[in-house]
DNA sequence: GTTTTCACCGTCAGCTCTGACGGTGAAAAC
DNA sequence: GTTTTCACCGTCAGAGCTGACGGTGAAAAC
């Protein structure tokens, strides 16, 4: 039997759920109330009575997202073989993660932050929320021997804008390339970073 | 005198420029048929006149937007001091012209195209549109020498891509970082990579 | 000089979205 | 057993957006 507690919470949460399922499948601006709504199959009272404005709908939505793609991570994590070279594994697993349907939608959500106060401020707290934890997760994908070399913290920023960028390109792609040589080409890169003693090869 | 032709590309042209105006400074979401119309001191009736569908506005707005980027690269060509490091300097006018704000915009469109098929429609005609100039601009930034160097391509790659993941993540920076080490710790390994004879190191 | 074209105008219908508001019935408190 | 709380309901007003439509006056065609 469920309490009204528990009801409460169950309904909260699976409002969360189908408004991160809708930024995910259907976007941003197709995320309306309404459609939060129906995905859940509440009536407008209900939705109304958990998330008085859509903002508080949304900052909540964007928190879960984050947490999401965190735990998408930590899959292709699990989901990578383990016996590969170590860097050009972590590589994978960042790129794999990266092209995640949820991780676009995030990018969405960056992308229309840079003109709504708003979201740039509720995304600002979900992703500073999140950041200890991504750095884990990423320092768990190289492993602590990688972690540990000197160059290792600009190499991670390095990949992370990358696949950031590629990440926020892949709509320009007419087909989805399976094949991705530019990925191995900056795994040797990252191999070769990491075995110098100094980022800096000259000057 | 104006001709009723001069009449008519020039209105045009103004209703495209201010669409583009919008999608800059007021995003995608907040720029509605009638804020362009506003911005343009139009009548409705006028708008409709020479733009049907919002569609169309939108097309023609894309294709201009990514015309003005490729102008931002250009001057920010013509603005970099020429007496340094060629690498660095090349790498640095691109990284200037990705934090344009108007950058800004057609990343947020790239995000908002996930899930917007005729805007991925318009944005894939553009960016094909501008392809060969735009790698025309790149070459010329970092100039003839450079570009004939084997790993060149790949450096492009790389570093475009870096760009954009620099660009989308802006929105979640606090304050705007003026020192920017990453981008000449990046500069460095492409000096690296282009001194190199192949760009894989080891393997 | 008459007719036609057309760049531009203003209003309006239809739609969607947000959030307000007054219920309702069952669980919880007393 | 009575009262209170509260999770959820359905309707509606207000606002904004898109695109249709019937003008209007001046340039262009004849």
């Amino acid at each position: 039997m469920t309490t009204r507690d528990d009801q409460r919470a169950a309904t909260y949460r699976r409002i969360v759920d189908v408004a991160v399922e809708s930024l995910v499948e259907s976007g941003f601006a197709a995320t309306t109330t309404v459609e939060v709504q129906r995905r859940a199959g509440l009536s407008r009272g209900a939705l109304l009575h958990h998330f008085p404005t859509k903002e508080q709908l949304f900052t909540a939505a964007v928190h879960r997202l984050v947490e999401f793609h965190l735990e998408a991570m930590r899959e292709e994590l699990a989901a990578a073989p383990p016996d590969t070279d170590p860097v050009a594994r972590g590589v994978w697993v960042l790129r794999r993660a990266s092209r995640r349907p949820s991780f676009g939608a995030e990018l969405e959500l960056w992308g229309a932050a840079r003109t709504d106060e708003r979201l740039r401020t509720a995304l600002r707290s979900a992703e500073r929320g999140a950041l200890a934890e991504l750095h884990a997760v990423i320092d768990a994908i190289f492993g602590p021997e990688i972690a540990a070399r000197p160059g290792y913290p600009i190499v991670v920023d390095l990949t992370v804008q990358l696949m950031r960028g590629l990440a926020i390109s892949a709509s320009l792609q007419e087909r989805v390339r399976e094949e991705e040589p530019l990925i191995d080409h900056w795994a040797d890169i990252v191999r070769g970073l990491l075995a110098a003693d100094t980022v800096r090869p000259d000057s």
